[in-house]
DNA sequence: CCGATTTTGTTCTCACGTTCACAAGCTCCT
DNA sequence: AGGAGCTTGTGAACGTGAGAACAAAATCGG
């Protein structure tokens, strides 16, 4: 059924539905890149082009294509929604994913509100907090529900993913209860490390550690030439890190 | 501008004040767990330690703190203060840094109100867009300015740092316009490729490109026995991307 | 119908990142 | 003091990813 159908090219045995985890981190920018295309009325694209687009070479790109299969056409390109489809197909965004959002806080709040997150793919199904002055705060066209309800509404909207967008402290907790409850993905905003058990994915989104990793750059681009060099330890005030952008569950 | 030069063919070329892009990627997560240590009153840990409150594997953990130097003790472990104190130094959040956040829709309001962000390292000066009737309306402490500003506020500020929480479409705008005042680092929610020019750093952070790697994980946990298979290229309704979570800024 | 032209798909090579494994070095106990 | 026991720092093996380069296919013009 799935055989890619082109035949097999001799030793290193192709595809056999393993996609290198960089292609897949890159397949959604592409996905990106042939919607902005078909919007703009591009029916046929060359692997050049499309590389401009994601903002990648066209090396990387055709060779990432490569591994779903012979979509394009030698002398011509690709046909855009043909692609276009088959890279959704992979991903698996042809279906609708029901998605949990766990602490309205700011983050939660605004990923609440955000319009493009219901339509195309991904569908919120639940906003949930533990906090009681939260619980039946209307968003958008949501409300947000007790955290107690997670299960009940996981097995009857066959939930999978979780974003968690708590704060610091009770982000284990809620991780485990959704893992307990089935889902099997989830996407963590809140600056700690998870520990999930096998078979479950994890994702996570860190604003401070994003900032750092631009300061640190920063710092080379400017400094580099006079910086004090002090290896004893001085003052240290609060040098660390942020406690969170999350909300409110727990407590 | 000391442009990483040497490309010597011999040995890796090592450290020579150039730490692996993987390497600095980890710092923040060594120095978030530290802290965590620190705050639970440990005074020493072994790369074990450490190691499992970053999440990583020891040995990884001992080789990326072999390119800052040697802050360890054999037979020992790693001084919780010293260590910390060194990778805030090699970061460059021993200073604090001046960020402007653009774009002030859900994510923005997110951010500005996000109470960490003043206090550690990062010190938001300015919350900018260009919708008038966001202008002067108070987050926190601070006042939506116009984007007209920009290039003032970047001056009298010195910052090197912007943040863009606008919608796609004036993203690569706002993008030229904080380079041309002076900025040289960028971090962009908005969904698109930003170009720049050399010399400006830029990182990315996309919920839904997030959310489709998952998907794809996902689509391979559960479905890989039956899925139709339809290389026919069909209805194909809306499964593209998002929008974006970003605000006013622009028409 | 054939050759020129274009562009894909793939192979090869090199660079980067991860993990293993162990010598070097430190502390503590006897 | 000397050896036992840990733990770091690192050299080497291994695996993954990126980019250059080219052969294979398709179109198009004559």
């Amino acid at each position: 059924m799935t055989r890619a159908s082109s035949r097999r090219p001799g030793p290193p045995t192709r595809t056999e539905r393993g996609i290198p985890e960089a292609t897949v981190a890159r397949l959604p920018v592409y996905l990106r890149a042939l919607t902005a295309l078909s919007d703009g009325g591009t029916a046929t694209a060359s692997s050049e082009d499309l590389a401009t687009a994601a903002g990648v070479n066209s090396a990387k790109l055709r060779k990432d294509l490569s591994y779903l299969g012979s979509y394009g056409t030698r002398g011509v390109g690709y046909d855009v929604e043909y692609l276009r489809y088959q890279i959704a197909r992979e991903i698996g965004v042809t279906q609708d994913w029901a998605v949990v959002i766990v602490g309205i806080g700011n983050l939660g709040h605004a990923l609440a509100n955000y319009s493009g997150f219901g339509t195309r793919g991904f569908r919120i199904v639940a906003l949930l907090d533990a906090d009681p002055t939260l619980i039946g705060e209307r968003i958008g066209d949501m409300e947000v529900r007790d955290f107690a309800e997670l299960e009940d509404i996981v097995k009857a909207d066959r939930v999978s993913i979780g974003v968690i967008t708590t704060p610091a402290g009770p982000a284990q907790e809620v991780c485990d209860r959704l893992v307990a409850a089935g889902v099997t993905s989830i996407l963590n905003f809140a600056p700690v490390v998870l520990s999930v058990p096998d078979g479950v994915d994890i994702r996570k989104v860190d604003l401070s550690i994003e900032l750092q990793i631009l300061a640190y750059h920063e710092q080379r681009k400017s400094g580099e030439a006079a910086l004090p060099q002090v290896p004893e330890l001085p003052a240290l005030n609060g040098l660390t890190d942020f406690p969170s952008v999350g909300g409110g569950v727990g407590a």
